[in-house]
This record gives structure tokens, C-alpha cells and sequence, in this order.
DNA sequence: CATGAATGAGAATTCATTCAT
DNA sequence: CATGAATGAATTCTCATTCAT
């Protein structure tokens, strides 16, 4: 079993060629990802449906894990970018915040539900590197803190414990819903009770 | 891609050393699927630790999915042999049985942590055969009338949807505690936190 | 770099046919060698050499290095058996036997020139394994008690330093004359002359 | 196989940039050839560790033989160089003049054991072509007279027999024991009585 | 000149599966 | 029935070398 991967790219494109190659891959990639699942997703399989050699693969990546990486940091930079002006956003009308939270949070998540879906496998194998650890903490400090701003006040006594519930069943519901190709209302509706609920739960005002 | 696999057992073993054949190989691919995941489960592999044939092995199973599909099936009876008692017993007090449910469904995901994970990623390539589906609808069904009947009169409405939301917000959230290895204690507190909301919202007694 | 390389067979044929693959595979590796070097004994070259397919190969062997292993050990048994005889002959006409050795010790090192001298640079590598050194140990400490026998007499001092250097100078000066293609006459004339230098420096009767 | 293959360096560095590039290459191939042996010398390695590109490595190498070749020309003559002085010191004191030739052709061995080692393998193809023979012949040739003179007056007759006796004699067993990182003291005391046993059997004075 | 980029060919190894006995 | 044997097709990754700028 590996172990130790290298996911840190190997060589940065400089000239513009270089970009688009990378681009084709990532790009290639992801569509690989997405509809045929990380057991479609083969160096060679990308290489081709991007139109590069095998051997340029390999310059840009050391290895496919790494190529999975990078998307998985671009997948989850893009994710952060779009729910941080909510997480951030000053004010105490932190049941608004919520319910726009959960709500946005379900939508991202159902907008590429293939690919995430891929990425969600593979991240099994991922999840034990440190590179990935890294990623995720950030986002991950900033939903526990705006959880426990939320929930400050009608908390149960145990804070932590809370803010683990509360995030770990949003983002599981967000996953598995989505997950089953919901229609978007019936998401809104899903994602509107599960903060009704919450809010009704730890008293957020 | 395979679109459409044969998931039948080819043919049924019928002497005792045949039982025992198909017996070893389950327990083997068993085995792999908990330690190395889907992965690592070859077909090769798992005739070699089950110490018989890889020909033996294609005499019972049409192809490596089919051995899949047949643990799916037999971990999902199980968990059905153990969850029916409680989704079929008699009585009102709906609270205290969802309460069951929920924490008996929990410890049951956390039993198995690594061979359910492996399950769940091969699912989802199964997902989309007549089996699978016809496999779940069963227990899903049960577990769906069990939810109806605690929400009946607290509903807010659409039963359909209140159902569709239990089942999934609950299945979901077990999945994904238990897979980060969550202390039994605190999963306990967790089954119970998640069904006093239920039972709250839904105004379940 | 390797460290540790499995070089023990996989799987040992059991019928004839399967004999045969592995007979020609070795034969295929041992014309490779001779021909190409180490540089051409790749496993697809081999196995294709052997009119087997690649994947046989692998039956067979757990990596390259096993069956380069395999001909290294069968090629020193081979001459062993042949040195044998003269290192374990009774008597005590140690000049004689010593004369005999060198010879025959030549001769051996001429027969198969190509495909030693392709071992030899395999045995680079090899060298660091265990298995390797258990494969030497035996013979060498043979050689070894022989020249010790041969020298007793008339050693310097220091019996140890001189077999050593009395092994080390006949089994280097063989490889490399026989490394030219030296003629067979011009062989048995150096073996002698070397044969006789030790006899005299060593006064061996 | 290559037959033919072109080791004259490619374009002579002519501005101070260039040879800097040169001997950068240089460097870095004699580095790798010693820490990783022939197997370890690519190209693309040699470049990267040189800090140069690629191509130009291939602008002044037509081929990585000839960096090869290269160094292993430049080795044979600083090796030449050291060994010079003796092998053209005046006077008819033969005995020390092989004495001390035998000890420095030891030392040089030893210096740079992993380097030769990996040398020795590499002209195992470079053997064949004209350029090395052209290259070792001059070389060789002042060895040989070197040795024919002092063997003149105690030679068995045939002196090319005795000649090349004991050039490769010498050599071989230079080779073959510095390979095994035989102690500096051990490899002027082996020295030393390889010298003997010439001297004595040769009657050189 | 030197660098960035690209690639055809091939190497090692594995996998799912079939067939003859 | 079960086993030994075999294999086509992938899969990961490397290497020597060329070309455009």
C-alpha cells in the first residue's frame, strides 16, 4: 500500500504552451472523474482524452495522485470561496446566516455531484497525507467557528461537542443528498428544515 | 465501463466441499475489502488467500463483481436481521423505538467501520444494476413504514418528504461518524442528540 | 534504489507443460545475457525470446532480478560440481591438485565467457542480497580450505591474508584473461605459469 | 544493440559559459556513475544535477555514450598521468621501479573504487569501438615496455607471453581486490608480495 | 547559446479471465 | 469439481532524444 505519495507538482508550465497542457490534463481529469469514477481515472486515460503524451503527464505530475490532488485543492479552494463570504459576513443574525449557509452549502454540492462523488473516493486514500490535512483545515477552522458563533448561546454545555454534531451532519446530509441527483427545490426545502431543526435545537437567533 | 454485469452466482454449490469453497472465498474477499479496501480486491488476490482456485473462483462467481454484490447483499441482510426486530415491534411509543433505532443502527455502522467503507465505494458502481436497487427496496420499505408511522401525526404535511428526510438525514450522519473511528461513548451521544431533534421536530412520542 | 528484492521463485511448475515455460524462459534469459548483457535482459525481451507470454513470466518469477538470480545460482552449481571433485580429492600431492584446480578453474571461466561476463556485472547488485552471499558462502569456503591446505606448509605467517590473496589473485586473473578471448593453449600456459608462481612462493609440495 | 555509435564529442565549448556547462556535466555524471552505478546514469539525471537543460546536454554530447566515453578518457589519462613517472623513470632499477608501479596502480584503483566499478561495467560496450582501443593503446603500450624491460633478462623465452601475463595479472587482481574495499594497509601488503612473486620468478633486479 | 516543452518507445508489473486436464 | 497453466490488455512510469523559441 502507498504510503508516502508526493503530491506536490513537479515542474511549473512557464511558457504558454505549458499551461494549456496542464489545463488539458486537469480539465481531462476532471471529466474522467466525473463520469467514469476514480476506477475510470488512469494516467494514461487522461493523457489521452487530454490530447498530450504520457511522458508530459509526468512532467507536470509525479504521479496520478498528485493530479488528483491538485483538483481536489482546486475543487475545495473553489468551495471555500464561495461560502466565506457567508461564513464571514459580519452580524448577529446568525439564523439568516445559517439558513444561507446550509442552503449554499447544498447547492455547491449538488452542482457537480459526479465529480465530487469521485472525489469523495478518492479522498479515503488521501485523507492520510499531510498535504490534505493542510487543506482542509482552514475551511474546516472557519464553518467550527462560525458553528460556534452561531450556537454560543443555547449551547448544551458541551460547545465542541455541538459544533461536531452540527457540521458533521450537515455536510454527510449535504453529501448523501445530493448525492441521489435530488431536484433543487426539493434540496432548498431539505436544506431549509435541516436549519429549521438546528436552530430550533441550540435556540440560534 | 462495465454497464451492464452479470451480479448472479453462476452456479450453486451443492456438495459440502463446495460449500466451503464458496464460503472461504467470502470470507477472504471480506477480509481484503476491511484491510485493503476496494483497491486492493482482486480477484487473484482473494482466490489466493482464500487458499483455493483462481479457477475455482470463476466456477462460483461470473465475475469479481458478482462476489461484491454477494457481500453487499449478505452484509445488508444482516443489518437487516438486526434492525427488523425493533423496526417491526409492536407498541406506540414511536420516540423510544426511533431512539432504538438510531443507536442500533449507529453501533451497527461502527462494527464494521473499514469493510462498510470499502462497501460504500463499491456501491457506488452498483448502484445502478437491478439488484442493488432490488436489494435495498426491502429494508427500505420496512425502515420507510417504520418512519411513517412514528411521524404520522406530527407531520408537517408532505409525509413523503418528512420520511424521504429521516431516512436519509439518519443514514448519512451514521455514516460518516462512524467512519472517522468516533469513540462509542460519544456516538451514543450523538444517536441520541440526532433522535431527540427527530422527536422534537416531528413531535414523535 | 532496491534494497531488498525478493529473488526467490514464485511458483514452482508442477506440470510438464509448465516445466517447459520455465525451461524456456531460462534458456531465452541465458542467450539474452550472452548476447545483450545486462543491458538487454529486460523481462519483455525475455519473455518474448521465450515465445511466453509476459505475464507467465511473472508466474514464475516475482521480478527479473529472481531469474537473473536463478541462472547466477545455477551456473555457480554448475561449476561447483565441476571444481568438486579437485578441491575434495584426497591426497597430498597439494602442488598437483593446485595445478589441476587453476586449470580446470580457467577452463570453466573460458567455456561460457559471454554469459559470465554478463553475470558478473549482474553480481554487482545481487551483491548486497543474502541470498546471493549463502549462494557463495558454500563454495568459497571449499576453495578456501583447499588453498589453506595446499599453503600450510609454507605460508608466510599469516595463513589467512595469503589464502585470501591466493583466491582473489586466481579467480581475478580467470575472469579477465578468459574476458578477451584468449586461446586455449595461451589459457593452460598462464594457468600453469600461475600455478607454479604460487607453488614456488608458497612451497607448496 | 548499438553497433555504431558516435562518442566524438559534438561542438567544442568555445566561450567560458560553455565549458562551465561542460564541466558541470561532467561532474555531475561522474558523481552518479559513482554513487548509482551505470544503472543510475540517464541523460536527463546527469542534466538535472548539473543544473543544466537537457539539451544542452545534446549539444555537446551527441549521445550519453559519449559522456561516457568522455569521462572514461579522461580517467585513463589522469591515471596515465600518475603513472608516467614511473613507467619512464630512467635507471635499471626494475625491481623498485615494479614495486612502486604495482603500489600506485593500487592506490589509483582504490582512490575512486565506486567510480571505476561503474566505469569498468560501462566499457563492457565500449570495448568494441575504435575510439577506446585507440584509446587504451598508448597507455598499454608504455606499460608493456615498461614491463618487457624489466623482465628482459629473466624471461622464459616467449617475453609477449610473459608481458601480457603479467600486465593482466597485475591488473585484474588491482581490480578485483580494491572492488571489495580491501583496507589501504592490506592493499600495499598485497601489493607487495605481488611484486615479490614476480620479481622472484621473473629475476628482475 | 540555452531553455522550456514535448514525445515515441519501452520497461516492469498486474489483472480479469479462460482453458485443458 | 478443482487445479495448473496461460494470456491479452492494461497500468504506472522512465528514457533518450528532438524541436521551437
Amino acid at each position: 500500500m502507498p504510503r508516502q505519495i508526493d503530491l506536490s507538482p513537479k515542474k511549473l508550465p512557464r511558457q504558454t504552451r505549458a499551461v494549456a497542457t496542464v489545463e488539458a490534463l486537469v480539465e481531462a481529469a476532471t471529466y474522467i472523474l466525473a463520469r467514469q469514477g476514480l476506477g475510470g481515472f488512469t494516467a494514461n486515460k487522461v493523457a489521452d482524452k487530454a490530447g498530450v503524451n504520457i511522458a508530459s503527464f509526468y512532467q507536470y505530475f509525479p504521479n496520478k495522485e498528485a493530479l488528483l490532488f491538485h483538483i481536489v485543492r482546486q475543487t475545495w479552494e473553489r468551495q471555500l470561496a464561495r461560502l466565506s463570504p457567508i461564513l464571514t459576513r459580519p452580524g448577529a443574525d446568525h439564523a439568516v446566516k445559517l439558513r444561507d449557509f446550509i442552503r449554499e452549502f447544498f447547492l455547491i454540492e449538488a452542482a457537480e455531484v459526479d465529480l465530487r462523488r469521485a472525489l469523495r473516493v478518492a479522498s479515503v486514500d488521501l485523507k492520510e497525507t499531510e498535504e490534505f490535512q493542510a487543506l482542509l483545515s482552514a475551511g474546516a477552522d472557519l464553518t467550527k467557528r462560525f458553528i460556534a458563533e452561531a450556537v454560543r448561546d443555547g449551547a448544551s454545555g458541551d460547545l465542541d461537542f455541538d459544533v461536531r454534531f452540527i457540521v458533521l451532519l450537515t455536510t454527510s446530509f449535504a453529501e448523501r443528498t445530493t448525492d441521489g441527483g435530488t431536484a433543487s427545490a426539493e434540496l432548498i426545502r431539505q436544506a431549509d428544515l435541516l436549519a429549521d431543526m438546528l436552530i430550533a435545537r441550540f435556540k440560534i437567533a
